[in-house]
DNA sequence: GTAGGGTTAG
């Protein structure tokens, strides 16, 4: 705040001698204009900018590199790339601070292929490369996961002696990290001892948290304080609170929680919302409604996390009541706040409400519908059960539905028994496309698995590999369950299974997915308490059903978290009605 | 004159 000021003030003085200097007559160097120019830059006006652009085309300074390279960030960094490549293309000679300047423009722009592109080009002019411009490209290969591109970038800092730089060395751990290589990141961490700071640390950590290795993550921040003897900072803890939030993990998450407070953090837009996000994950909507309204200012992304958890605990009319709040408040919304609603539409069934916000979007805000909105739609209908209407709007769509609205609808075909024959064959050609995207790795296909923590202890359950010191007594307990089940009504519906295999293995299959054992596991070790059994991926059908009929013999609340939502069972109902 | 890490979604 202080620096920002002063930093205000002191461009403001900068103005003043420039204009000083103007009414004496003095004609002003190229390094008196570069400096005005990067003033503009701070105080982020671009009129100023433009009005200093023509006085250096009158006084024959706007070709100088000093003019020249500032003028080209200026436009950059304000966020007009068109014009700063159109002044950038015309400059007489380019150098290494020109060329950085239009790497970054477009990296901040989130054109990372043109940053790359510029990166390329410079190379092919014969421009040498210097630390700030190896930084830039690996920060748009970062963005990209363009992990082998990355590497040709690597190999010129190793020939340029430049991995001694510290902010190249934590832009190779951070290439590394963000394109899943954490082998290759932990190479440039260990060999550049010089390198390891809270930077390269957080990108360490956050390239763990994405890889869903979150004991790792929190290794290397034991390593840091212990070892390393570096300060977390607010980029550390959102990606450490994160953590906790995708794992729902409270008890690590309140830990944390006390150290942001206790650093210093809790100010600060990013860890507050991921902060929100995480109670909410967590089940304990309370803590993030009192985390949220501490925040001073909150961003459109802090508001986002409010309706979020709402929408995920099955609250759709919570979620809609703060989006009426954020708008009141001033923020605009963003294209993923949209996302929220329609999702909280859809699991709280409300269809007509959801169609209105669709509609709602483009017409108030101006908000082109993407494919993700899309697909949101065909979820509202299809988990409806208004299967022709879902049909009609995939025909209307001015793009093909991405591949979660795909699995939406064919989840609500199958949920409904709509199969194959009535889906029509034209829908299964383009299914194959779904398996081409999973295959491209934007959609993750997990294998999956369920916990549930006893005490201190996480209890981690897979389908299949697993093993427990109590398995027999598990299977036992999962045996007694299935034959009480049945006998209260539960049927198996084994047309979920894919495999192909006889109806007996089936059944056997379904019967010992995760979070049966999971919740069988509780039900023998802890009696008593309600049971809160966490998930990686959806809970199947039949599992949904089972788990109803064995909270209703037991008469035993079970929670449990999936990686959309949460499903609270009681008495053989779930709060989530089936939607 | 130019450079390095974090948040919300299906």
């Amino acid at each position: 705040m202080v620096t920002g000021f002063s930093q205000n003030l002191r461009f403001s003085e900068s103005f003043k001698a420039f204009s000083q200097m103007r009414i004496a007559g003095e004609s002003p160097t190229q390094f008196a204009f570069a400096s005005v120019i990067r003033a503009c830059v701070v105080l982020g006006s671009v009129e100023i900018g433009r009005q200093l652009h023509s006085l250096a085309l009158k006084l024959g300074l706007a070709c100088e590199l000093f003019v020249g390279s500032n003028l080209a960030d200026m436009y950059s960094k304000c966020g007009f790339m068109v014009e700063a490549c159109k002044f950038f293309e015309e400059m007489p000679s380019k150098d290494a601070v020109s060329w950085t300047s239009m790497i970054d423009g477009y990296a901040k722009s989130g054109d990372f292929e043109a940053a790359l592109l510029s990166y390329q080009r410079m190379i092919n002019d014969g421009i040498g490369v210097d630390k700030y411009v190896v930084s830039s490209a690996l920060s748009a290969c970062s963005a990209l996961k363009a992990c082998q591109f990355g590497k040709c970038v690597h190999s010129t800092v190793v020939k340029l002696g430049l991995e001694v730089e510290v902010a190249v060395g934590n832009a190779l751990v951070d290439m590394y990290s963000k394109s899943g290589d954490m082998e290759s990141a932990l190479n440039v961490f260990h060999v550049h001892p010089e390198c390891r700071n809270i930077v390269s640390y957080s990108s360490l950590i956050n390239g763990y948290v994405e890889m869903d290795e979150i004991e790792k993550a929190f290794s290397v921040f034991v390593d840091l304080q212990r070892g390393g003897g570096v300060e977390p900072n607010q980029f550390t803890f959102s990606s450490l609170v994160k953590a906790c939030a995708n794992q729902a993990a409270l008890e690590q998450g309140i830990q944390l929680h006390a150290q942001v407070i206790k650093f210093n953090f809790d100010r600060d837009n990013f860890v507050s919302s991921v902060l929100v996000d995480m109670y909410g994950k967590c089940g304990l909507l309370d803590h993030s409604i009192q985390v949220f309204d501490e925040i001073a200012n909150p961003t459109e992304v802090a508001w986002n996390s409010l309706p979020s958890v709402f929408a995920v605990n099955g609250l759709g009319n919570d979620a809609l009541k703060t989006f009426s709040r954020m708008v009141r408040a001033g923020v605009k919304p963003n294209a993923i706040t949209f996302i929220i609603l329609l999702t909280g539409c859809s699991h709280s069934g409300s269809v007509e409400e959801g169609l209105t916000y669709f509609y709602f979007m483009e017409k108030t805000y101006g908000m082109v519908p993407r494919a993700g909105h899309y697909s949101c739609v065909i979820d509202l209908l299809g988990r409806a059960g208004r299967l022709e209407e879902a049909e009609e709007f995939i025909n209307s769509m001015p793009m093909q539905p991405n591949a979660f609205g795909w699995c939406f609808f064919l989840g609500a075909c199958t949920i409904r028994g709509d199969k194959e024959g009535q889906t029509g064959s034209r829908k299964w050609e383009d299914f194959r496309g779904v398996r081409k995207i999973m295959r491209d790795g934007s959609m993750k296909k997990l294998p999956g698995y369920s916990w549930v923590d006893i005490g201190n202890k996480t209890h981690t359950f897979g389908a299949k590999d697993w093993s427990h010191p109590q398995k027999k007594k598990i299977y036992e307990k999962l045996d007694s369950l299935l034959d009480q089940i049945k006998k209260a009504g539960y049927v198996p519906n084994t047309d979920l299974v894919l495999h192909d295999m006889d109806d007996n293995s089936k059944v056997e299959l379904l019967h010992h997915h995760s979070e049966r054992i999971a919740i069988a596991f509780a039900l023998v070790s802890m009696p008593g308490k309600p049971i809160i059994v966490k998930k990686n991926i959806r809970v199947c059908l039949d599992c949904h059903s089972a788990i109803k009929y064995i909270s209703l013999v037991v008469g035993r609340k079970i929670i449990v978290r999936d990686n959309t939502r949460f499903h609270h069972f009681a008495d053989g109902l779930c709060s989530c009605g089936d939607y």
